[in-house]
DNA sequence: ATCCTCACGTA
DNA sequence: CGTACGTGAGGATG
């Protein structure tokens, strides 16, 4: 949406009406006015557009130039007001005058386009008014503003590549005029443009006339340059007095002024900016205000200006942090360190939701729980663990387990992890508010507490407890752990009032409540217990994996007669299309792939005994550092902990992090035996694990799919349990199931999952290396064979359009409203995300049920078998002696029974010594 | 120190 | 010109 203004034909309100020209603080108002294409154009030749772009691949080097620009002006300059003008593409007074005015510029480059409109988003985002006005240029604006905010005493700072602004310049205006890029803005005040044209700021226009402006199209005087120019001003007193006396101007150049009096009368007519128009915005609305948070933070995210946003909040987050409304205060807190006032406390809030939040001090092995903050909607407690007596903490112990007792948590898993080693047990969460903003805003970045509470809430935490601060005040010896905890605490507290609403609206709420959740808390103990990993094989794998990079790196480097770092593309890149000449690759932004499948390329066209050697070297390095990475990521215990991200994936599916368990190597041979590393633990309290199991689900996706899509044929496929690749091939190829051949099965297979992810049959020929035209073909066939699928998928997309979101089969949305952008990138992005997303969103939510089921399952029977792993349609258990049966018929049946769908959910269960050997 | 790009592992 | 993730190295930037 633009801001750009109509023409207006009323009068603006006289200067009167405009605001006193002192601030409170008493000092004088500062106005910054901006010439908006000119700078951006500035910005643009300053930054280099390949280096800026988005994945959609919109160029921002000029809004990212132009932006940063304002960021440091503003944080230099500190105006009190501030207004961006604009020129339109329509016809001026002056190319209406002058027909050759400004031409011979030469094209706008390519990715210039689409850029000023998106700086005029920025600066709505930012609050900023942006002022055009037909039949004038920015540079009358920027006249007209200035002769005003001057009249009223106020500095201003007008920001122009156009030299015209200079007859601005008097004691109240100076021009900003970039001298290079858009870094470098000297200021340009009446001495300098005195020192640089040798003339006062009101005589520059006189002196541009004689000169000529080449920007403009405007050919001055041939012969004359400024010192002429100059001369003849301040003999004759101005241009006028010079034209006057033409004829007593001797010489060739005298000839040429004569020769050339109309072109600079014309000159003069046209570079007098305008200082009358009627402008529709007051001078008033250009007071500097905070950028609108949410629309910076969504802008930013799709220009993806990540280091510009943290400037940008930088500069206005501390006068944000000063102005917190009273309102978004927390009630005043009691410190409790005995049993008795904390029962009554405690009763005192008759079971109304408490939001929780732990303090916490970071130690060398980690984060120390130093005390809990309970804030409820009419009072607020603090209780330090330490001096907190034996019976008080029994009191506490007992209102933190009680399931009456509601209580609302941002990130309930770390506290449950963090108050677990205390012998503390987390129950009676009714919200988690990291997982409520996600299912209400499922693509966000973050679900930080602070973020949220900003976006939210408007309602700046500071930083987080614990940093530089912090440690200051903590040598001081006045370090305050229960206000920002309290703080905090109630910031989740207003969190989840604000969000049952929406939550109810999206219909999450039994979402939350039912799935997520109880989910949070099984995770916490899967993460608690981690996965036991044998070092010894760790180390072996270490060992094997470092002997083969060095003799493949060694033999590369034969190879190539020299050593070059066989990790860094750009080295490569040299190497492979420069020195050997290879052909050349698909393109990236740097040069060209030397990525996996560019380099077997290579190798069937070319040959080349380097390629077989890299190749190998970079899988062998691969492995080691995942080797590494899980070697360090062993604890005391003999276990790696991973943590399951719950709020990160936009489609609903856990990740997994530090380390991610989710990606350990199984499709080769040599990577498979990372798996052999995982293995049975030992036990510890009397039981005993025996083996470890996997169950998974076989072909969800697909399944899914015949779900979702009701195609009869897909139906009767699963239900009949045939093998589906060559079931759908028979169809589609018109043989016999038998006589499809492992090379059309597979062909199957992959259009099969393709269609799962929105693949094209240009996709699918290159996957294949088959000609786009037989893909075509196959894909052709596949629908006319599945109807019902072709029919689902169209649906979806045109659903998702009309609703904005798509649904999963427990109703998780995802909302995609780039599916009507006009950037077709961008919206054909979104709509395989749109078919991906109900497929891959309801096997997560699949899985999730499954979990519980498991779970609880294992919880009811009393067994000591537990869960350990989650990789998206895999389950990992431990499994205690004695306990391999029932647990495989419980796991199964949990499994299969998690939805109800019209196929079967088929389970395979595995039981090995090692997450290896449990595979099947 | 911090950010981005590339490459590559999984479902 | 196939979705969803996380990690680490190199290299450019501050």
């Amino acid at each position: 949406m633009g801001t750009r203004l109509a023409p207006v034909s009323e009068t603006t309100k006289p200067g009167s009406t405009l605001p006193a020209p002192r601030t409170a603080k008493g000092q004088r108002n500062r106005l910054l006015v901006i010439d908006g294409h000119s700078m951006a154009f500035r910005a643009f030749y300053a930054l280099p557009p390949e280096n800026f772009s988005t994945d959609t691949g919109q160029h921002t080097n000029a809004v990212y130039g132009f932006t940063a620009m304002l960021i440091n002006l503003i944080k230099d300059q500190k105006p009190t007001h501030v207004a961006v003008a604009f020129d339109l593409d329509t016809p001026t007074f002056r190319s209406e005058e002058y027909t050759e005015y400004k031409a011979g510029r030469s094209r706008t480059p390519e990715e210039f386009h689409g850029q000023v409109d998106l700086i005029i988003k920025v600066m709505e985002a930012m609050r900023i008014p942006t002022i055009s006005l037909d039949g004038y240029e920015a540079d009358d604006i920027l006249a007209t503003l200035a002769t005003k905010a001057a009249a009223e005493d106020w500095d201003v700072q007008v920001v122009s590549g156009d030299r015209d602004a200079f007859q601005l310049v008097n004691d109240r205006v100076t021009v900003l005029y970039p001298k290079q890029g858009v870094t470098n803005i000297p200021q340009m005040d009446a001495q300098a443009i005195e020192e640089k044209y040798f003339v006062p700021p009101h005589q520059y226009s006189d002196l541009a006339a004689l000169v000529g402006e080449s920007a403009d199209n405007l050919p001055g005087v041939p012969g004359v340059g400024p010192k002429t120019a100059a001369k003849w001003i301040k003999l004759y007193g101005g241009l006028e007095g010079i034209l006057e006396n033409l004829d007593s101007i001797g010489g060739k150049v005298g000839d040429a002024l004569r020769a050339h009096a109309d072109d600079v009368r014309r000159n003069r007519r046209l570079n007098r900016l305008l200082t009358d128009l009627d402008l529709p915005v007051d001078l008033d609305a250009m007071v500097s205000q905070h950028p609108d948070r949410s629309a910076v933070e969504d802008l930013f995210d799709s220009l993806q200006f990540n280091t510009l946003r943290k400037r940008l909040f930088d500069l206005f987050g501390e006068e944000e942090a000063e102005e917190t409304g009273d309102e978004m205060t927390p009630p005043p807190h009691v410190v409790l360190t005995e049993a008795a006032p904390l029962t009554a406390w405690l009763k005192s809030t008759n079971q109304a939701p408490a939001a929780v939040h732990l303090a916490t001090e970071a130690t060398a092995g980690g984060t120390d729980v130093t005390g809990i903050a309970i804030v409820t909607s009419t009072a607020a407690a603090f209780v330090p663990f330490e001096g907190l007596d034996a019976e008080a903490e029994q009191v506490l112990a007992h209102w933190l387990a009680d399931l009456d007792a509601p209580k609302v948590v941002h990130d309930f898993k770390e506290a449950y992890k963090l108050l677990a080693p205390r012998g503390l047990h987390l129950a009676g969460e009714v919200d988690d508010t990291a997982i409520s903003g996600y299912l209400i805003q499922p693509d966000r970045r973050s679900y930080d507490l602070a973020d949220l509470s900003q976006y939210h809430l408007r309602l700046s935490l500071g930083a987080a407890p614990g940093n530089a601060s912090g440690q200051l005040a903590l040598e001081l010896g006045e370090k305050d752990v229960a206000g920002p905890a309290v703080m905090r605490a109630f910031a989740a507290l207003q969190l989840s009032e604000h969000f049952a609403g929406q939550l109810v609206e999206k219909g999450a709420n039994r979402l939350l409540g039912e799935l997520e959740l109880p989910l949070s808390e099984v995770l916490a103990e899967m993460e608690l217990t981690g996965v036991a990993v044998s070092v010894e094989r760790l180390d072996r794998l270490l060992d094997d994996f470092s002997k083969t990079i060095s003799t493949a790196g060694a033999e590369a480097f034969r190879i190539i007669g020299k050593e070059i770092n066989l990790g860094s593309p750009k080295q490569l890149q040299t190497v492979l299309f420069e020195e050997l000449g290879l052909p050349k690759t698909k393109k990236i932004k740097t040069g060209y792939s030397t990525d996996a499948d560019a380099l077997t390329d290579l190798i069937v066209k070319t040959g080349h005994p380097f390629l077989e050697q890299l190749l190998a070297y970079r899988d062998a390095t691969k492995l080691r550092q995942t080797v590494e990475g899980l070697r360090k990521s062993v604890a005391e215990d003999g276990r790696i902990h991973t943590t399951y991200a719950q709020t990160v994936a936009a489609t609903g599916r856990l990740s997994s992090i530090n380390p991610n368990l989710q990606n350990i190597p199984v499709r080769s041979d040599e990577g498979r035996r990372i798996r052999e590393v995982f293995v049975v633990g030992k036990g510890t309290d009397g039981t005993r694990y025996e083996t470890l199991m996997t169950a998974d689900y076989s072909q969800i996706e697909m399944r899914i799919m015949a779900h979702l899509s009701g195609d009869e044929g897909l139906i009767s496929a699963f239900r009949e349990g045939e093998d589906l690749h060559r079931f759908v091939g028979s169809h589609i190829f018109g043989v016999a199931p038998e006589e499809v051949t492992s090379a059309m099965r597979s062909k199957v297979k992959a259009m099969s999952y393709g269609l799962v992810y929105g693949l094209s049959s240009f996709g699918l020929s290159k996957q294949l290396a088959i000609s786009v035209d037989e893909a075509r073909t196959l894909m052709r066939d596949y629908f006319e064979r599945f109807g019902a699928v072709r029919d689902y998928l169209r649906g979806i997309v045109e659903q998702a359009r009309k609703d904005g979101y798509t649904s999963t089969i427990e109703g998780r949305r995802r909302y995609l409203p780039d599916l009507s952008s006009d950037n077709r990138q961008l919206r054909e992005m979104s709509e395989r995300a749109a078919l991906n997303a109900p497929i891959q969103g309801s096997a997560a939510d699949i899985i999730k049920k499954a979990m519980l089921g498991v779970d609880g399952a294992l919880k009811a029977k009393g067994l000591s078998s537990r869960m350990l792993l989650q990789v998206h349609d895999e389950l990992v258990l431990e499994i205690a002696e004695g306990e391999k049966d029932v647990v495989e018929a419980l796991v199964r049946e949990q499994m299969a029974g998690a939805a109800d769908l019209s196929v079967p959910l088929d389970v395979s269960v595995g039981t090995g010594l090692s997450w290896h050997e449990a595979a099947h």
